[in-house]
DNA sequence: TTGAAAGCGCTAACAC
DNA sequence: GTGTTAGCGCTTTCAA
């Protein structure tokens, strides 16, 4: 009952090209003949097959999204930000999901390619060269959100992480600490780990505060984010103060803390990073650094979209730093005096 | 340039029917001929073309996913149980999300529809009649996560929010409270809203406990627990123990009485549900009622590809009832009791 | 303005 | 076992 292009022109008494001619706009064509198509289209429910379009046009409206995770809400609420936007285009999202594996990210990649996807969106953790030929290979528009050391040819969206880690550092010292900790990423993440690291250690090293052994290291995860202080609090070196790489770290580094009788944020300040929904909802709130998740994108598909369309071969270099926030709440403080 | 099946023919020295049987293992070909077209395969790197192939095949290997919200760990979960299923046969995921629109919901099986996916899984808050019809008109398997009063003629996979539930509540009145609460959802939300307050009603019912006043709603926020919680306390009757209809309203809760000098779970013991990532995280860690998340995706999408590759028209009806637990943590403790 | 026909890249009868 | 050919449903020259 699948009723195509061909019943309508039959109907309608005219030629399938009429008609999609109609359906197109492409070509002008006689009012009273476009009223007729379009009443039988009208009434037979008629929708033109996307596939056969998609071969005809060599172009599917697909559009291909690697991201890491699907459920933490640090990924997922960028494919929200680029969801609710491509939703009144005619475009359709193709997600797939790596799980930080490298080689599934490579292999998404052709798989995408093959699918016929028109372009893509990588939410990068971090990638390899072979990785970074595979994008080359790819042979359409990409953007990514995030970049990557690997790829700072390809046209991205993200934030700076460098600086919003010197803010953060800065307020803290701010407020009067001098024993900074912090619990960081592995370095191997360019953004969320090197970079963050790097603007807490600059700014502590300008302040003359930098020691080497305030730094525990971990994989984002509360579990991290609880060894990390429980790390930190076994120096002789009391920190008064920790900054951590994301938010969920930094839940675990004040749960291990409370666990052990200090009290967040009297006998310890904790900064986190993301703002993720638990920051300002867990006790005590968070202070951490806002990162505009659904704007990232938004961005990076309005960007690709109109390479898709305006074929921009080779686009004009993008990179796009979007504007972090600072947002304090009850987990930092003001350093106790000592007495 | 692209290269086309008809390419590799050409440089085999074969038809393009020969390099298509290959390439399917459709029908026998003789090993010798096999070999050439594969060598011919392998160093072109050639890949067939998905959207060719699903046009002839009218089939496209692509299966939508319809989703009230992407950034909701509630929703996401489910679909990364999906992904990482799909991941490994050869189809892809087309996702949209809804915002809990029903317009727009309707709206996007009749896009989805179009675009020519095999079929569609549908992770549902509530529907309308209209809605079914969609449904119904699709054509093409479908299943639904969560189910919903009017299309429980749809094949779907759920958890027994009533049961679950019912424990829940028969668990407080075992920790011997009688003043219990519950900040549930909208009556209109079948399953997160209705079930779960029936369950908790008649529980209480059964026990001699239940009061109408005793009862809050809100809509699955942080803030909808935290008002909840405010008017629960409001009232003369102090409960002793509150369960909500979902972790985050839990958290909410927690958070206004811990305010309000409370301390949880001394002074009031809280139960939510769902076991999103918070629950274990806050402090208190907040016991609750496990969903199996990734496991309703997995075993929906494994339903609908079956349901796709052995044709089963009018499938018999598949309903699939999964286990929950509750799962005790720091937020629920025996009744202080009165002097 | 409109129609006929070729073609997008692949699969599947149908012959040989 | 292999090739020829006719589609799948749509767009787009090219003529008329």
């Amino acid at each position: 009952m699948k009723v195509t292009i061909n019943e309508i022109a039959k109907r309608a008494g005219v030629s399938k090209a009429t008609v999609s001619r109609v359906l197109n706009n492409s070509k002008p064509v006689s009012e009273e003949i476009k009223k007729r198509v379009l009443a039988v289209i009208e009434d037979t429910n008629f929708k033109p097959n996307a596939v056969a379009r998609s071969l005809s046009l060599k172009k599917s409206h697909l559009i291909g999204i690697i991201i890491p995770d699907l459920s933490n809400p640090v990924f997922s609420r960028i494919i929200a930000g680029i969801e609710s936007y491509i939703r009144n285009l005619d475009y359709s999202l193709l997600i797939t999901a790596t799980d930080f594996d490298i080689e599934m990210k490579i292999q998404h990649i052709h798989i995408l390619k093959d699918k016929g996807v028109d372009g893509l969106i990588l939410v990068t953790d971090h990638g390899n060269s072979e990785f970074y030929e595979a994008m080359l290979a790819f042979g359409k528009p990409i953007v990514m959100v995030g970049s990557d050391s690997f790829a700072e040819s390809i046209p991205f969206v993200r934030i700076d992480n460098y600086k919003a880690s010197c803010e953060a550092t800065q307020y803290l010292i701010d407020l009067g600490h001098e024993k900074i900790g912090m619990i960081r990423g592995p370095l191997t993440d360019p953004q969320s780990g090197k970079e963050r690291f790097e603007g807490y250690r600059d700014t502590l090293v300008k302040a003359g505060l930098y020691e080497e052994n305030l730094i525990a290291e971990g994989w984002y995860s509360f579990d991290d984010g609880y060894h990390g202080m429980e790390m930190l609090l076994s120096k002789s070196q009391r920190v008064t103060a920790v900054f951590c790489a994301c938010d969920l770290m930094a839940v675990g580094a004040i749960k291990y803390a409370s666990e052990q009788g200090l009290k967040v944020p009297l006998d310890l300040s904790v900064i986190g990073f993301d703002d993720v929904e638990i920051a300002r909802m867990y006790s005590p709130s968070i202070t951490t650094v806002k990162q505009p998740f659904e704007e990232n994108g938004r961005i990076a598909i309005e960007t690709l979209v109109q390479m898709i369309e305006e074929a921009e071969d080779l686009a004009p270099f993008h990179q796009q730093i979007l504007k972090h926030q600072l947002v304090v709440r009850e987990s930092t403080i003001i350093r106790k005096s000592e007495e």
